[in-house]
DNA sequence: GTCATTTTTGACATGAGTGTCAATAACCAT
DNA sequence: ATGGTTATTGACACTCATGTCAAAAATGAC
C-alpha cells in the first residue's frame, strides 16, 4: 500500500459538508469542492469518482449528527417537553452555522438532486429513521394519553411539519416565527403542554 | 408599431409555466424554454431579456390560480370540511401533471433560486396571500369555536404544513400519505371534524 | 536501495449554457 | 409603396463545469 493519500479525509468531508449545507447540493461544483477543502479535483476525482460519492459521504455525517440530536432531544415522557426540545433542536441546526444554512435534507430535496437513485434513497432512509425515532418517543408509557393523536401518526406529522419549517426558512429565515409555528403545533398535538 | 410578434404570448408562457413546473427552474435552460416552447432563443431574449424574467411571468400565473383555487376551496363555515378541500385540492395540484410535478413554490424554495430578490419577492408575497386567505376562512362567524388554535395561528400552521406535505411528495410521491398525513392534522386542529 | 503501487498535478478535450449582435425578414403607419 | 420600427434568425464569443490522462512525486514493502 503505497502513494499515500495527501490529505486528511475527515477533515476534508467535514469541510465538503459545510459547503454543501450552505450553498446546497446541486449549486456546489467540484471546483468549489475543491476550493473549500484544498484538495485538488484531481484527486477527488481519482479518490471518489464523482460528486456525487463525495455528497453522499458527507450527508452520511449529517444524517446521523441530525438523527443522534433528535434521539437525544426525546429523553423523558413528557410529550410537550419532547417536543419542544426536538424542534428546538432541528430549528437550531438550521441557523447554527454562520449563514443560516437551512436543513440538508430538504434542500437536497427541492435541488433536483432526487433525481440521483442513491440520494433518493438515503434521504429517504433519513426521514424513515426521523419518523421511527418520534414514533418510539411517542409510544413511551404514559405518552400517548397525552396526544391527540396516535403516536405514528403524530410522528408522521410532526417529521412532515419539519420539512415545511424547512422551506420557511429558506423563504423568510425567521428563526421566531419558526419557534412560533413549533409552538402552534405543541399546542395541537399535546394540548396539556405548559407553554414555555 | 410594427415588426409583431411572431409567438403568442399566452401560450408560451403557459409552455413555459409547464416546464419550470415539471423540470424546477434552476434546471430549466432558455434552450429548454425554447424547444419546449417553440420559440427560438433570441426571440425569448429579445422580448424577456433572461430566463428570470419568464420564470416570474409564468411563476405569477401559477401562483394566481394556486390561490384561486384555495379560495374556492375555503367556502362554508365548518372548519374540517374547509381544511379538507384546502389539502386535497393543494395535493391534486401535485399530481395534477402527467408527472408529479410537486409544488412550483416549494420546488422554487429549494432550488437556490431565492438567491433571486425578485423570485424570494414573489414567493414570500405568494406565501403571505395564502396566509391571508387561510386565516380570513378560519375567522368567519363560528368557526374559531371549532379549532384548537387561534384562525391566524392555525393559518400558519396549515399553510407551514403545506410546504412539508410538498416536500414529502417530492422525496416519496405517494399521494394516499399525503393525504393521510393532512388528515391528521386536520383532526389536531379541527378535532371535530368528521372522518371523511 | 529499489520496485511497485498509488496519489498528485496540470493539461486537455468536451459539452452545455449564456448573452450579444448583425443581418434579414416582417409589418404598420403614413 | 415606402420608410421606419420591431422581431427573427443563426452565428459568435465567453464562461463554467465535467471527466480523463499521462507524467511526476511520494511512499511502503521487499
Amino acid at each position: 500500500m503505497a502513494g499515500v493519500r495527501q490529505f486528511d479525509e475527515d477533515t476534508m468531508l467535514e469541510d465538503a459538508l459545510a459547503l454543501f449545507w450552505s450553498r446546497g447540493v446541486a449549486a456546489t461544483s467540484m471546483v468549489d469542492l475543491a476550493n473549500a477543502t484544498g484538495v485538488q479535483r484531481g484527486s477527488l476525482y481519482n479518490a471518489y469518482g464523482d460528486r456525487e460519492a463525495i455528497f453522499l459521504r458527507a450527508y452520511d455525517r449529517y444524517a446521523e449528527r441530525f438523527l443522534e440530536s433528535a434521539r437525544a432531544s426525546l429523553t423523558g415522557d413528557d410529550a410537550g417537553h419532547m417536543l419542544r426540545r426536538l424542534f428546538d433542536s432541528v430549528i437550531d441546526s438550521m441557523f447554527a452555522g454562520e449563514t443560516a444554512r437551512g436543513c440538508l435534507t430538504t434542500r437536497t430535496a427541492g435541488d433536483g438532486s432526487l433525481a440521483s437513485q442513491p440520494i433518493r434513497e438515503r434521504i429517504r432512509h433519513m426521514l424513515g429513521d426521523f419518523i421511527a425515532i418520534v414514533t418510539e418517543a411517542l409510544s413511551r408509557p404514559g405518552v400517548p394519553e397525552q396526544l391527540t393523536l396516535e403516536p405514528a401518526q403524530a410522528a408522521e406529522l410532526v417529521v412532515t411539519f419539519t420539512r415545511g419549517l424547512a422551506v420557511m426558512e429558506r423563504v423568510y429565515g425567521d428563526r421566531d416565527a419558526l419557534l412560533r409555528s413549533a409552538g402552534s403545533l405543541i399546542s395541537a398535538i399535546a394540548p396539556d403542554a405548559k407553554r414555555p
